[in-house]
DNA sequence: CTACACCCTGTAGCAACTACAGGGTCAAGC
DNA sequence: GCTTGACCCTGTAGTTGCTACAGGGTGTAG
């Protein structure tokens, strides 16, 4: 298999591909002798983990550790397990962010008079507080 | 006002206010003979809003185009509550993928049953779709 | 007068790619 | 046999929004 076939196959850019192997979460394959890289199936396997992955919201660290764990079938799948929780914690702490954030901005929109600038709610808001005695 | 005086009072990190500065978005204030930036009540009030604008999400790019709205008084305010939806709708987006993930890692984590890595069901489901004729 | 907190510039690093520049390879069609 | 075009190669620089040095200078308190 050429990059460009891993690549399709894998919905990855090329690009993309050369740098998992850059970083060392791809290994290197054969080269052909025009110096093509020639991949195999368990070349195929492993990116499809690592996007498989990625689409999880798993940083590369994490899927290097994943990819380290799932190398050793005989391991326990505590380890497994925890970094996923993890993941998963995170994940629920970015929604909560993201959902208060969102109810706040909705909020500074919902106050917009559609004037001008100088009466924007939205301006206003993101001003600071304005003393008296500051001009 | 010295750069660690704004900084703190907007609790922005002093590296981060150079940084502003570098790229723009805060103009170069007055130096000191001593070559120290000179920081008035305007650096303020600008530095607030970059930072408030940030805390909600809004990108450097949009907080630039706010800004350049901000300063036009006379403007309708139009514009601003554009930015202000688009980014809305932005993290409206960004919050529903980040929940179905969410219910996706779940889901994977809930299948676990802390066994080997060999059976394991999150190495699995992270892993392609294994045909027989693929070992 | 010396220690220490603060300031200066400039550069490099982070994640996770993406986008060139400037070449080489290969198969198809004439 | 030759050209065209799609694909491949390496290497480097850009993206966002900072953060972290290195290697200096300034200002003030004891």
């Amino acid at each position: 298999m050429k990059i460009g076939e891993l690549a399709s196959a894998t919905a990855t850019k090329v690009e993309t591909v050369r740098y998992y192997e850059k970083i060392g979460l791809l290994p290197p394959p054969a080269r052909t002798s025009g110096n093509y890289r020639a991949y195999g199936s368990e070349h195929l396997a492993r990116l499809s983990f690592i996007r498989r992955a990625r689409d999880l919201g798993f940083t590369l660290e994490a899927v290097r550790e994943l990819l380290t764990l799932s190398d050793d079938k005989a391991q326990s799948c505590e380890a497994v397990d925890g970094i996923a929780r993890v993941h998963l914690t995170e994940i629920d702490r970015k929604v909560t962010d993201l959902t208060a954030l969102r109810n706040e901005l909705d909020r500074v929109i919902g106050s917009c008079r559609h004037g001008t600038v100088a009466d924007c709610k939205i301006i206003e808001t993101l001003g600071p507080r304005v003393r008296a005695n500051i001009v």
